[in-house]
DNA sequence: GTGAGGCATAGGGGATTTCCCGATGCGAAA
DNA sequence: TTTCGCATCGGGAAATCCCCTATGCCTCAC
């Protein structure tokens, strides 16, 4: 398949991955694991969204794997701005969190794939290839699930009141558990105060609680059941 | 390759690590990292805290580098055990959680290092080398921290800060990491909202936090080790 | 293709809460 | 008996929370 308008391929003929994850190590791993395959080479890295945004428009890569725990902005928020900037550019997420929580609304905000790290370093290629084939990867777990949700319809029944926050609310929801506040939030995520303040509004109508102490005690809670797994 | 007796060298005169992380990219880093390195190679690999116990019988390493959130049992359980199993066995501590959460809870389980995967590689080889050295490796701000966490609560024994908290104090320090609120705990514990706020000040100074923030994070922090033993 | 509604973002202004100063009484310890 | 730590409160300024409103996008149904 003939390629458009950017560079598809290298001079050796190889396909070009972009990764950005902020933690080294796993940007070692990973392009070691992407290097020694003999039809792919990592073009660059990145460590968060912005140097993210600098580097495809140096590098204009095949794709880009994206590390959907970011420092600054989620890796949520940059796959959707990717998806504005560069709509055929295909992306990967790569993530240690549950696939049940974050998967969707990874696919959703314009990831073609979506890999945890507890994978093999096989699937992890696997899926580098199905993405860049244009095909779209996720766990035989994930797609029989989003299969039976698009079969169910409307099932009313077994959705956690916490699927139905948006990925911003769901963001601050999980840093409320975490102990931070609101004004370390906004300067986490480069937002007004006002506009943290209007999420936690949001998700307490969500989830039906009375005020900020159910808001932060059901927080805590659902975190510390998140890292149980 | 010949297994020594215990920790020593290999053939070739290199230190042995072990990498427990249940993460294959992870490890695949990691061990590239150390194997880069004219002094260090990686003897083993593990994902679980079981495989890790079979893998340090078989290779004998000179040390063992443990991610703190492991599959099955907690990263820390894991080093309690080592701690008890191999007392002389030097643990370092690698995390994706930060340091301010995790790094005492790992220090006191009996590993002799911490450091996030967040770090630079350079760093995580200082640290390997200075917890191979038989020295402790915390980050500069944790190390500060710690100082005067000693400092503050004028305790010339190592007893944990918490000690020195009053019962009251002890009452609202548990109730806050339980998510409630200072005019919840003052019609619970029938005191004016003063009074708490008051406790709320001494619990800061004793434990040298330095925002409400992070006396949230601490207690939240505290009351979920103490659900687990 | 138009309207309804969700989402991300944010401001205004009053109600609460936190934070930094005290302060008082009461035991225990020095 | 003087000096502690502890439990208990208050004043006042600063910060935060809460309710309402608003705008610019999207998507999706009709």
């Amino acid at each position: 398949m003939p390629h458009k308008t950017h560079n598809s391929m290298d001079v050796r003929g190889k396909r070009t991955v972009l990764i950005v994850d902020d933690h080294p190590i796993v940007r070692q791993g990973l392009a070691q694991l992407i290097n020694q395959e003999n039809d792919l080479v990592v073009c660059g890295q990145a460590e968060d969204a912005h140097e993210a945004i600098q580097a495809i428009r140096e590098h204009g890569p095949d794709m880009v794997i994206v590390d959907i725990s970011l420092k600054d902005t989620s890796g949520v928020e940059l796959i959707k701005d990717l998806k504005v900037q560069h709509p055929d550019l295909p992306v990967l997420t790569l993530s240690m969190h549950d696939e049940a929580v974050y998967g969707e609304r990874a696919l959703r905000a314009g990831a073609r794939g979506y890999i945890m790290k507890q994978e093999a370093t096989e699937k992890v290629v696997t899926a580098i290839r199905r993405v860049l084939a244009g095909e779209i990867y996720v766990s035989d777990g994930m797609a029989a699930k989003m299969v039976s949700k698009l079969v169910g319809g409307t099932s009313k029944k077994s959705t956690s009141p916490i699927e139905s926050l948006s990925d911003r609310e769901l963001e601050v929801f999980r840093m409320l558990g975490e102990g931070f506040n609101t004004r370390e939030m906004a300067e986490k995520l480069h937002l007004s105060v006002k506009t943290i303040e209007t999420y936690r509004a949001h998700i307490k109508d969500k989830l039906a609680l009375q005020d900020a102490s159910e808001l932060l005690r059901s927080a805590i809670q659902w975190v510390n059941s998140e890292l149980q797994r």
